[in-house]
DNA sequence: GTCGGTGCAAAGCTTTTGCATCTGC
DNA sequence: GCAGATGCAAAAGCTTTGCACCGAC
């Protein structure tokens, strides 16, 4: 927002359209792999800096979910996410209807409240399938 | 579940104690702070590794961000936690009846949905105090 | 006595930063 | 031409790991 004077630079024109193309919600790494394929010289310091700038410009979204690496995600239309405990992968779960009470959190806690998020958790089609075998997990979580 | 064998040791009791005698979600180098006090041989490496185990044991929960650190949590009774996006500081808040549609999830991916979390975001009192100046800026999120 | 646990140091990973060079505008 | 952007390499955080020694049971 407010964004003072940003160039439009071939670097930072193909690292938004890797990852407006991209449904995986990749990590700062997989992106760099990717505009690398296009552009050899690129540096992954690079890559790091446009994203964060992308994400200031409203652009792309960085998802701060659980687990290491931030990811990133081009659309822009509100849903949520739902991430695979074992694998790490995240896909995409539609916008639904939920009342999430932001007011009565601000109204209990000294906080200035200003959103919240909400993932889901689980084991993705691929992990379920080689996790035949053995303890199914009870993972409940509320982070 | 399921634990081998554990060894009751003095640095993993004491790391147990410490955790669940906070309040303030601590990250590992913060339990490593303070366990060194009563402890002060202790190792940072041993910290993690006996948090790890107790996140296992189920006997605390380990809150997870990308891009932050981990921070542990020795109360078991089901609240969510609120984050400063200022200063990273984790507060809880209470139990809270929210519907999260997670059967609908389930019949709209084809993952094995295990549960959710739920953050809430915002500005804690100290750094609203700070921030009266300038931009409030609009952060809302759902990753 | 065994096998898990510990301390220490080194390695790993992800992300950030300093700096000289380059390039949109 | 100037301020922002880039590439490279080094640094910075946080967390994990290898290994020899220690200690709970």
């Amino acid at each position: 927002d407010m964004k003072k004077h940003s160039r439009t630079t071939k670097q930072r024109s193909i690292i938004l359209e890797e990852v407006r193309k991209l449904k995986s919600h990749p990590t700062a790494d997989e992106v760099f792999r990717l505009v690398r394929e296009r552009l050899p010289q690129v540096s992954l310091a690079t890559v790091y800096r446009n994203l964060d700038v992308l994400v200031e410009a409203g652009e792309i979204v960085r998802l701060e979910t659980s687990g290491a690496s931030y990811r990133f995600d081009g659309d822009l239309a509100e849903h949520y996410h739902i991430r695979c405990t074992e694998c790490g992968c995240v896909d995409d779960v539609p916008a639904l209807e939920i009342e999430v009470p932001e007011g009565w959190v601000q109204s209990t806690t000294d906080y200035e409240v200003a959103g919240h998020k909400l993932e889901f958790v689980g084991l993705c089609a691929g992990c379920k399938a080689q996790d035949l075998p053995g303890d199914a997990g009870d993972e409940v979580v509320n982070a």
